[in-house]
DNA sequence: CTGTTAGCGCATTCAC
DNA sequence: GTGAATGCGCTAACAG
């Protein structure tokens, strides 16, 4: 038997012979009608499974109770534990989340925030593609959002050109930890490999990495830091950039180039860490089961993915649009494992 | 300056003092507006971004160009192979995704199907969480969004309990052909750790064990097979089950306890793949990373999730809803890595 | 060429 | 107690 598809007030009302408005009371449980024919609608209605439409809601509220969340790439652990973050808080809050990948293509994401622009969204939560160089010419898909003034959180990859909300790691620190790390190991002579060259969030860690030598009376060297493109060679370039006979430290600034280049350094017979000790920036689990399981930065992705998602259901609800937005840091957590030597054996 | 934040077709109707029909046939570009007039209007809306509003749109054309995704586990790498995989797709036919994370909580799953049904999506995608027992209370929120005519499309957890589309992996095949490399490799003695007990899909799988094994004229004996339940002290439980000093080959029934087990049976001073081989059902980096990289069971998410996807628009934008629903399967591959013994050692 | 009317599904205000 | 009218923002059919 065929049933209709969708049961609309409408539908009830004409089954009962009464007024739309009527019906839609009697559902919302209104003192106003009266008790019995209540009660024939309300059992009517479960019995058939009336829901009320939420695009029709959504329409005379002004609002549809989803925030978008515009991510560069969904492959990525971190990214995927932020998003773990914001579901939590999403839910307990009574939001749904519609979640856009922008596969790190800056027109994708201007596209992506073109659409969150129609209306779609009350709310949205980004991670842009863009470095800052990108940005000036496509800035204006931010600005749009903005004077439109659906809120917006940026996090982890931001920009000062936008004013907004922002949750960010502290990768100064993360960058100065891992080093200081290094030397309180008796690691010295360290290099870094950088597979997110460009980015300012690399430059920050670059620049605590930096501090922490200086500390210490160590030079600073351009030389130290290997750029890694997707496509490059890795083992070739490493080979050419690098003295592995004279380095004991090396600080990699994300999950599968750590991996990548432990296995490297294995196969050129280096020992981790008796030789070469590893620092990786990393979110997964590959970190804690690879031999030796790997001492790493925390980012706390899930952490910054429910600050980012309270503040800007916040920002939804409050009846005023301020302008006092706020910078929230995450401070990440130095987890040592088994990639370096123990504290114990050296002192600086 | 304080600009208007919505932009409606009313408000550049009153500005231009025409009527909301005439903008709005404007905007579309519709050749019955003179052209001066057309041509200020349209430049009007350019200059302050105007965008229809979706949410009327979706009303009216009674739909949202929008599929729900639910999956139980979002941190759990196949479902994300899955989500990207459908992203893809949708992106490619215009359709944006909302994610639902059931967190494996049989309630959450009723709750956002129930949210599902409401008119919010164009059409569902889900893998249950529930195993067969459960569903039976439960199923009448898969009937009542049939009931609603939206479509519907099951993977990996299914059920024959509901009738739609469904996109499966061959998990007696994987079970068989894991098997078969394993009696290929000399490795006779087998064992079974198995993360999912009573869900239908170890239990496919254990049937390919079964069969690769009565072709070789090996006897199934129940305690082959160990499960472990999330809580469980896996070393123990391991300990007590099984006799290492017996077995020569290990089927794992997910990545993360692949690891696990791989770290116990070095721990206890077995090399692997010498004295024990392991074969895993992973999808993520980790099987590649780890030491000795392992022979795995690719489920192949991103494809299931591409043909979820293709399957579902198809669907939606059928004009008939006919009743041929359609089961596909999907082949999952063997990819030989270091955890087992090269072929060459042994025949059988 | 432009405007009026109607309706998508719902809740709310105001009459009766 | 019940219902008609209004409007959320938009398009389409129909008048003028």
């Amino acid at each position: 038997m065929v049933s209709m598809n969708k049961l609309t007030l409408k539908a009830i009302a004409s089954h009962f012979k009464v007024s739309v408005s009527t019906v839609s009371k009697a559902i919302n449980d209104s003192h106003e009608i009266g008790e019995e024919l209540k009660v024939r609608i309300q059992k009517y209605a479960k019995q058939n499974h009336y829901k009320p439409n939420r695009v029709a809601l959504n329409l005379l509220n002004r609002n549809t109770k989803t925030i978008g969340v515009v991510i560069p790439n969904i492959l990525n652990y971190f990214f995927v534990q932020v998003l773990y973050g914001i579901e939590q808080i999403a839910d307990k809050r009574g939001y749904s989340i519609i979640t856009c990948s922008t596969n790190e293509s800056i027109e994708k994401e201007a596209k992506i925030l073109d659409f969150l622009c129609s209306g779609a969204v009350d709310g949205v939560i980004i991670s842009t593609v863009a470095g800052e160089t990108q940005l000036a010419d496509h800035i204006g898909h931010f600005r749009e959002l903005l004077q439109k003034q659906i809120p917006l959180v940026m996090f982890d990859r931001v920009t000062e050109k936008i004013e907004c909300d922002k949750v960010v790691v502290d990768d100064f620190e993360a960058g100065y930890k891992a080093t200081k790390h290094f030397l309180a190991t008796g690691c010295r002579d360290l290099a870094i490999v950088n597979p997110i060259a460009n980015s300012p969030i690399g430059n920050l860690r670059i620049d605590g990495f930096k501090k922490a030598l200086e500390e210490n009376g160590l030079v600073f060297d351009e030389e130290m830091v290997v750029p890694i493109g997707a496509e490059d060679d890795m083992e070739l370039i490493l080979s050419l950039s690098l003295d592995f006979q004279k380095l004991n430290g090396i600080l990699v600034f994300d999950e599968i180039t750590t991996v990548k280049v432990m296995d490297i350094l294995r196969t050129k017979g280096y020992s981790i860490p008796n030789d070469i000790s590893i620092i990786g920036f990393t979110n997964g689990e590959l970190s804690k089961y690879v031999t030796p399981s790997v001492t790493m930065i925390s980012q706390h992705g899930r952490h910054i993915g429910e600050k980012s998602a309270s503040k800007l259901i916040d920002r939804i609800e409050a009846k005023v649009h301020e302008d006092d937005f706020e910078t929230k840091t995450i401070k990440t957590s130095l987890v040592v494992r088994g990639s370096t030597l123990p504290l114990e054996y050296h002192k600086c």
